[in-house]
DNA sequence: TTGAAAGCGCTAACAG
DNA sequence: CTGTTAGCGCTTTCAA
């Protein structure tokens, strides 16, 4: 049906290595010989077929992302970050989106088993895939990245923010501005992410000798309608709170909503801050105080280490990425009550 | 190095045949080889390797999805919709970003030529992939999908919304609201969307008998700071209106900054309505007026016929889709001057 | 019901 | 500098 580089080396009076070489640059070709090639090709039209490369090469030069779910903005900007990278190396990316099922993430490891994939990028912190099945697939000669946390293994580059810095940060800002009572939404419970922000929490109310409340934690779940709802729960205990730190934009969203409702005024009657510089954030009234991770620059510092590494067949002096986040007070946590 | 079909075929002490029988579940193989094969497979831990699959059987099982710029809201909902129908029918997805360049539209299209992918689906309307060479594409066999717009030609599914038709329940609602002096502000006059919306907006106002300004069009680029300057240069001109119509909610939105630096309240002063039902266009105040286009819808819609298509190796039924859109009045535009 | 063997289209030794 | 040829690992006739 299509042609074949069998056909091109014949109607070019070559063999399929000469085309071959003319293809990809490789070895030595006279220039005349070259231009009878390539004129071949043009003529007719001949499209090499990738999947007889990708064998005989064992290289697909693709590159699979695993997210939990696409839908959340801090996901896809890392995704936008890797894949502007990957183009600018010639890689391809497949996105695999686990639709919040812990399963698909799992299943999609075996894209990179199978070969169908170079490498994977895991941006999904649900655990799913444990570290340890991360550093016996790194033994065995997979490329993995990480992208939000750290992972103990050579040969798995790794890019994270410190939770627990920024999320003090946070707490300092509330209390420069005189808040005492402040309420912590979490995301959902067994995320990594979550629990470190909530150790940074603490430990800021610590060193500022304030107590710390469990009454004042509620879990959401890193959307808008739980970030609603957690708020609510907060709200039903009846204790008095000036501020809430929410563990992602997305929930304040949700508190925002239900502040609405109850005519609760931000940042009069309450401060809040989120994290992930969600772009509603700066369109909403008050303009949401948040943290700005390097979403973008995380996901292309990733994919640039994973590439070297791959190509270069060696690991990378440095492996592992410590990024810092920047807390951009706004509006709603500008004015003390 | 890694373990393969034969490795697993001596194992099990069967042929790699049968091996491939049981792996794809294909042919007949007797209850108690396929516990003993699959055991095998099992206890060396197996994965078949995809890339000689590939190439033997002609299916990637992989889509590709061209987008001029993923970061459009709009594209990525579509994008969206195609990635959950496609993985429900277990393809998987390769994101063909343009970032805006259209010779990279053009360039992605070596995925479909060079087999990398089983079908592409172009999501893009520069016009840098003409409609002539997507039906010469067609003839040869690849399969083609188009979200957007109408391609006269055979075998090409399409699936798109009357661009018109809403642009028309815009300007009729304005007229509705007491607005007799509308502008428009357009995306980059070389976009289809732009085009046809210009189209309904003028059909509208003849059909009530209202003129039609040439110097109450201006021309954006879809973008925020494109909206932005465009509705400046739309001011700076001098004439009055009392609403502007913007070709998409990125416009509007910038639209809504120069009102904000320059004290004209929405919708008291100007009423607006956009197109997409940006998120965003939930959360500024005040609510923004939008066309709803079903996006996510259309992109599912168009990954199921194309891979039905595909596997039933003969046109469906229905090849051409055109969508409702909903015109969401929300506080941007309900008050009439 | 199972096995043998012929490729899928390409790359990369190796030989000349 | 160019050509010959042996696979890459799998699927799929065809024969047994």
């Amino acid at each position: 049906m299509d042609i074949k580089i069998k056909d091109v080396a014949k109607a070019a009076n070559v063999s399929v290595a000469t085309v071959s070489r003319v293809l990809n640059n490789s070895g030595v070709v006279t220039e005349r010989t070259r231009l009878k090639v390539q004129e071949a090709i043009e003529s007719m039209n001949y499209h090499p077929n990738a999947t007889a490369k990708f064998l005989r090469s064992k290289k697909t030069m693709m590159i699979g992302v695993i997210v939990s779910d696409i839908n959340v903005s801090y996901y896809a900007e890392i995704v936008k970050g890797i894949e502007n990278m990957a183009y600018s190396r010639e890689y391809k990316v497949i996105i695999c989106d686990a639709h919040n099922q812990k399963e698909e993430e799992l299943g999609y490891l075996e894209l990179l088993l199978n070969r169908t994939v170079d490498a994977m990028i895991l941006v999904s912190m649900t655990g799913s895939i444990s570290d340890e099945l991360i550093g016996e697939l790194a033994d065995k000669g997979y490329n993995i990245g990480v992208v939000g946390k750290c992972i103990d293994h050579a040969g798995v580059p790794c890019i994270f923010t410190d939770n627990v810095k920024f999320s003090m940060n946070v707490v300092h800002h509330f209390i420069e501005q005189g808040h005492r009572s402040i309420a912590f939404l979490s995301g959902y419970p067994d995320a990594l992410d979550s629990y470190e922000r909530l150790e940074g929490y603490m430990k800021a109310l610590r060193e500022h000798r304030l107590p710390f409340r469990q009454e004042l934690i509620e879990n959401g779940d890193f959307n808008e309608k739980g970030g609603y709802h957690a708020f609510l729960r907060l709200i039903g205990k009846g204790l008095p709170f000036t501020a809430v730190y929410s563990a992602n934009d997305e929930m304040a969203l949700g508190v925002y909503r239900a502040c609405a409702e109850m005519g609760i005024t931000i940042p009069k009657d309450l401060a809040i801050v989120g994290v992930d510089n969600n772009r509603i954030s700066r369109y909403i009234t008050p303009r949401l105080s948040t943290v700005d991770q390097p979403k973008y620059a995380m996901g292309a510092l990733i994919t640039e280490k994973l590439i070297d590494q791959m190509n270069e067949n060696q690991f990378k002096e440095q492996r592992v990425f410590k990024v810092d986040s920047e807390l951009l007070v706004r509006e709603s946590s500008r004015f003390a009550k």
